[in-house]
DNA sequence: TTTTATAGTTATATTTATATCACACATTTA
DNA sequence: TAAATGTGTGATATAAATATAACTATAAAA
């Protein structure tokens, strides 16, 4: 519990559809000693954060009426708020990083309170100390890597696009973004547990062999013989991996 | 994935009065490691979390003798340990009241295994995080121990890959896990019947020579003459273990 | 709207891993 | 020494994991 007084306390404005999301997230950081406020849709959201203006933001990237990347772009327009972005998935992260959107910081769902609540509070850190060159620091950590190359095969993050062995072929979303999460970290062995919850999203309850079928395809587009892959390989009992050469 | 060693695995209290459910929670978290205790009802549940100091709480709202809500208040008072409620409805009363009391997660039934599981490694993932970047602490988590060496031997763990004298050779899922059993301790002998329980699994009943077969054939891999083992040895009447050198 | 592209599901085929058995062989001990 | 016990081995049946094809649903585009 912080001592806090109220009159000091600084605002969060807490932007989720999901009434239950916000109650854990209200009564966590009321319990830290933040004054809080809602609202369940982008419009909404907009609205109450250009009114208020709320210390800090935390924002779902699912958002009825409005999406969470564009009241993002649209708050930020306006009002200089550290914004946490809340995402279910990995493969979202490249949204909110890469588009010049102006998020501080983003987590993944499934959170844990307490990383939520150290974020919250390390980004209201960050704002105290004006000159802090954390922030500029990270993001360019981020977009470094806009290209990864493994053997024969070269991921264009930014174009999304992929070259095997130099020539362009055409992988839909999905297929980029599993060949992708494989693709930045080569040999090592991924599960089809860990593919669903980082590409998929772990909200995503459908069935594992959906993880072979996009496999399968992206081989067909990538492999010289489907029946002995060279580049996506598979090791049984255990998962997929990228072969580094 | 799975198959972490016991002494390291977390504690996690079950609290339902529904047999089955409980039963289906066992079988899942253990089989993702954990180490799961049981109470069919709110007094028991007090009880055992008080003594047991688990590491993580699976909590139905619904509970005979002592309900849900006065079972979180009522750990929550004496332990700092995380909770999961576990709700039938979507009445979202339930929920706030849930929250108020200082549980840190809920989730309604019913609910897919893949998630529940992901929550609780959020909720149990209780490295703090300061700094603003996920990575560090991700990275340091896998990198602690990813490989072994012992001798001429060298576990991939990240890989599943097994080196031997330098050289890649390939073994199975079940191979590399007695293997990998038999590396992490070095020169300690190890029965059988541990084998079986440790790798083959505890509910497994299967004949004890199946470990043997396993042996030799980890053997035709890994040693240059399998009449004479150098590297995985034979301790007759005892068991099995791994030369250091 | 219709058409098209993409993604997900299901059932079945195929491949590979694994368990088990029966017996050979080795070692110990009575 | 023979008997008893423990271990190694090859063959094979079974089980499990994975690949694949065909189909359905959904979303995006025309």
């Amino acid at each position: 519990m912080e001592e806090e007084l109220m009159k000091d306390a600084k605002t969060i404005l807490i932007v989720d559809d999901e009434q239950p999301i916000r109650d854990i997230l209200v009564y966590n950081l009321s319990k830290e000693g933040y004054r809080t406020i809602e609202a369940g849709d982008g419009v909404t959201a907009v609205d109450i954060a250009l009114e208020k203006k709320p210390d800090l933001i935390l924002l779902d990237i699912m958002l009825p009426k409005m999406d969470g990347l564009s009241v993002c772009k649209r708050i930020k327009n306006s009002l200089n708020v550290p914004i946490i972005m809340l995402t279910a998935k990995d493969g979202e992260i490249d949204k909110i990083l890469g588009l010049e959107l102006g998020a501080d910081d983003y987590i993944t769902k499934p959170f844990s309170v307490r990383e939520l609540v150290a974020r919250v509070k390390a980004n209201l850190r960050k704002v105290e100390v004006v000159s802090n060159n954390q922030t500029v620091e990270m993001k360019e950590d981020k977009k470094k890597e806009s290209k990864i190359v493994v053997g024969d095969l070269e991921l264009d993050l930014d174009k999304f696009e992929v070259k095997v062995r130099g020539e362009v072929i055409d992988l839909t979303l999905r297929e980029f973004e599993v060949l992708k999460f494989l693709a930045s970290q080569p040999e090592q062995v991924v599960t089809r547990e860990t593919l669903l919850e980082k590409v998929w999203g772990y909200e995503y309850y459908g069935d594992i062999r959906t993880v072979d079928v996009t496999v399968r395809r992206i081989r067909e587009k990538i492999e010289k013989d489907t029946s002995a892959p060279k580049i996506l390989i598979t090791k049984r009992g255990v998962g997929y991996y990228i072969a580094s050469k």
